[in-house]
DNA sequence: CTTACGGCCTGGGTGC
DNA sequence: TGCACCCAGGCCGTAA
């Protein structure tokens, strides 16, 4: 699932491969997931690659119009969970539910290929971009302390919640937001504003830790993730919680749990991550403190 | 305004 | 062998 170490290690491999380079030809599958799909066939042959950057969990490739004196426009991916942008040579074979074909001008192409198409793509002009690209939050590796903090430190929702919340900070998903509140020892149903500044503190290195460790490492490939060279990362096999459910805590051998935290699978160490103070008379507590009755009733909504 | 939640999109994996 | 169902991430609408 590409969050925002996936999608920077995409990144770079197309900043490697594409800036320079002249959009040749472009053929398109399915377009149900491309918001302008005539506009991509318009604008894109003839223009050139300016350049690639990440933006969250969003790839902004940047370009130069085919004539000049048109507008200058880039072009908006997001991955989705399945998404793959891979730079091919032009007789390679076609993976399954290829969609986007963009031949360069060196005879290779940018192939994407998304088995679910969840993934987004959008042409969009400098006011366009800005505008979407406005709404997003900190970038949670430039972020400093007092921003960090500042985004947190009123919030009433769940620290989980926040933490996914891409207008609070852009390109934490699932997988690291779980990895990150179990280095920081924080249970993923906290309230953000009862987190006091040393637990503030420790999320804060935790998260940057864990997205530049992830990084170093090219991404974690838990589904179907490959960077731009088709390659799969490695940090999955640094996970401490994430899909790590029964399995000892690295930390003190307690068994992983996993519960929905804002409609999302959320794994951590009850051990090293306490659960929030029971509401006193909240009906629905996080964990109940005694086993007395009946174990562990599934919240079977449906 | 803030928060919580359900539903939708699609298809691989799983369990019966 | 077939098939219903769950679940994934982001986003949107709605309710409190």
């Amino acid at each position: 699932m590409p969050e925002l170490p996936e999608v920077e290690t995409v990144a770079r491999g197309l900043r490697a491969a594409l800036p320079g380079r002249r959009i040749v030809g472009v053929r398109l599958g399915k377009t149900d997931f491309i918001e302008n799909p005539a506009t991509m066939e318009r604008q894109l042959p003839g223009s050139g690659i300016k350049g690639v950057r990440r933006h969250g969990k969003f790839l902004v490739v940047d370009m130069e119009p085919a004539n000049k004196g048109s507008q200058e426009f880039s072009l908006l991916i997001h991955l989705g969970m399945t998404g793959q942008l891979v730079v091919s040579a032009a007789e390679a074979p076609v993976a399954p539910h290829t969609h986007v074909f963009l031949a360069l001008d060196d005879g290779r192409e940018v192939r994407y290929t998304d088995a679910r198409r969840f993934g987004r793509m959008r042409m969009v002009s400098e006011t366009e971009r800005e505008a979407a690209l406005g709404r997003l939050g900190l970038d949670p590796l430039e972020a400093r302390r007092e921003q960090f903090v500042e985004q947190l430190h009123s919030r009433r929702a769940r620290i989980k919640a926040l933490l996914l919340d891409q207008r609070v900070l852009r390109g934490m998903g699932n997988i690291y937001t779980d990895e990150s509140l179990w280095r920081a020892r924080i249970h993923p149903m906290r309230i953000g504003a009862t987190l006091g500044d040393a637990e503030l503190r420790r999320l804060h290195r935790a998260v940057r830790d864990v997205l530049t460790q992830a990084i170093e490492m090219r991404g974690s490939s838990i589904s179907d993730y490959v960077d731009a060279e088709g390659q799969p990362g490695g940090f999955q096999r640094r996970h401490r919680v994430y899909q790590r459910e029964g399995k000892k805590c690295f930390r003190c051998g307690t068994a992983i749990q996993r519960t929905m935290v804002a409609g999302r699978s959320s794994y951590y160490c009850r051990r090293c991550q306490p659960a929030p103070r029971e509401r006193a008379r909240g009906r629905k507590g996080a964990a109940s403190s005694a086993p007395t009755g009946r174990t562990r009733r599934p919240i079977t909504r449906r």
